[in-house]
DNA sequence: GCGGTGGTGCTAAAATTTTAGCACTTAGGT
DNA sequence: ACCTAAGTGCTAAAATTTTAGCACCACCGC
């Protein structure tokens, strides 16, 4: 089974889901401590077998124990959220999103010299 | 009862709510067509009142008719939102989330110029 | 070589979510 | 005045999700 998009995914499941991107990867201890009201270990590692069933995840071994990872590559995943998000709270404009990232967080200024760069190439590049 | 985290949505119920996020406000009718595997309407029609109910939207009436609208102030919902994935996809990195951004969408020259703006007032003020 | 510790899979019960149906109301048209 | 169309709320059944328990395996220390 194919991994299949974010909106199918049930309430454990995107729990599960941005615990693991956000550490990349995780074993079922690190899952069921990252959890909200955590259910039992047992419980955990039945949705973490189920969701690589589905096709969301995959594993690998450490030694005995498991280690889950997205089956989608992290970049994917990014590029789909963002688009996700940009359409949902932004009416798809990009700037907009931009534009509320930069106002809520204070960047360091070499942060700050680092975008610069990037928007004078962008600006080089559609001209 | 008060709004709750987005993370206690059930899938329908985020499905739901991205759609009147991304609209703005809406009708039973208009939830029920911008919805994946559409249920009926009298199903979608209970989801929106259970979801009033739990605090996750409010309404209004247009002649007859109930338009749903988010309890959350859109920008609160964007604030949050915009924060989760920070932290989820480009861990806690502001500056990455923006690059990731401007990368993948082509931006109008208007809209590259007042990026550029926005950041050199960031620059000035940081300094 | 034996018992305990820390893993695993599977299964079935409990809880929640999702769904559709029914009964009722209001507005408008003829 | 009455019929129809387009709404609404509530409720209970169906489906899915979430949960915990149990049975089994491998490694380690004694």
């Amino acid at each position: 089974m194919t991994a299949k998009a974010h909106d199918n995914l049930s309430r454990r499941e995107r729990q599960i889901m941005d615990i693991i991107h956000r550490l990349g990867k995780a074993t079922a201890t690190e899952v069921m401590d990252a959890l909200p009201n955590p259910p039992s270990y047992s419980t955990v590692r039945a949705l973490l077998r189920l969701m690589e069933e589905k096709g969301y995840l995959r594993h690998e071994t450490d030694g005995t124990k498991y280690v889950y990872l997205p089956t989608l590559a992290r970049e994917k995943a990014r590029q789909s959220a963002l688009k996700q998000m940009v359409q949902t709270f932004f009416d798809g404009s990009t700037e907009q999103a931009v534009a509320a990232l930069l106002s809520k967080s204070k960047l360091k200024q070499d942060e700050l010299d680092r975008l610069s760069l990037l928007i004078e190439q962008a600006r080089k590049e559609g001209r």
